[in-house]
DNA sequence: TTTTAATTGCAAATCATTTGCAATTAATTG
DNA sequence: CAATTAATTGCAAATGATTTGCAATTAAAA
């Protein structure tokens, strides 16, 4: 189970109702398993592995194969965002409707503890580095990493 | 075998003998499999995979685990440094001597071409978010992804 | 309630990367 | 140059995350 965090960002708050709608919009099955991945994502502020998603049903509730199926469907359908702090292992995070979810992260090398970041790559250098390569559609995958303050002492 | 690029960015020369030397520095033994490899990484512009590191080597020439304790080794000693183009597969590129190769790239997602990029997150930026957070030592992971002229066709 | 396509659990398969171990060898020493 | 030794290598097996085949289950539509 992981440690509930009480940093100031919070998801903006959407019913879990509005979420299966969502799902049920896109001729998706609301099923108890998919029900309780939305439900434990909600509840939470940083990404989540699909380990610990598992960790947090009630056990024999869920295969992990069925997470990682659910998160692949969320993921293609917007709901939530995958994201890769560069240690081999996807987490991902509830996507508010009408939002692409795109932000970052500051990481502790220490105690992987993370902290949400509203900052982002200044849009005008991208638009140069697309422009200067004939790119189009260019984005950025961007993290950041450095120790907190618990793990300076 | 990497087909041979053509892009303006070109390694820094630097001698094969002086990586070899940097190789003795450490105590290390100069094998044949290391000075392959660093042959390999030393004619290529962009981040090689271990696999494609073992293909272009003469075929039963070094094994792939080789490879794999070769980079970790180069590393650790920082004569390679290591990226992540978020597809699950670590990358390589020969860093020169006295610099800590802190750069980024911008990737195809249509056909996986690669461009080095000289730009760099904000400094000034960087440390505000670093002090906002109290922490230390804060660095970044960088990579930009979009559509290259030749997949836009 | 029946029908049916979507979903799930479970086990096996993939893939990148790591590791144990015995055989090999670069580098040092005399 | 030959002996000595710790580092290195090849090979096979182990790991860990993620994916997949398939038969059984089930949500949603009829
Ligand atoms: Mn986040
Ligand atoms: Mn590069
Ligand atoms: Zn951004
Ligand atoms: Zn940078």
């Amino acid at each position: 189970m992981k440690k509930p965090c009480n940093c100031p960002h919070t998801h903006p708050k959407q019913e879990l109702s509005s979420l299966t709608t969502r799902l049920r919009r896109e001729a998706r099955k609301i099923t108890g398993p998919r029900a309780a991945i939305l439900e434990i994502l909600h509840q939470h502020r940083h990404p989540l592995t699909n380990k610990e998603i598992h960790a947090e049903l009630p056990k024999g509730e869920c295969d992990l194969a069925t997470i990682y199926r659910a998160m692949q469907m969320l993921e293609k359908l917007g709901m939530v965002k995958r994201f890769d702090f560069g240690d081999g292992v996807a987490r991902f995070e509830l996507v508010v409707e009408g939002d692409d979810g795109h932000h970052h992260h500051l990481i502790c090398t220490q105690c992987a503890q993370v902290v949400e970041i509203g900052e982002c790559f200044p849009a005008e250098i991208e638009h140069r580095i697309a422009r200067q390569n004939g790119f189009r559609a260019v984005t950025h995958r961007l993290e950041f990493f450095g120790v907190c303050p618990d793990c300076q002492k």
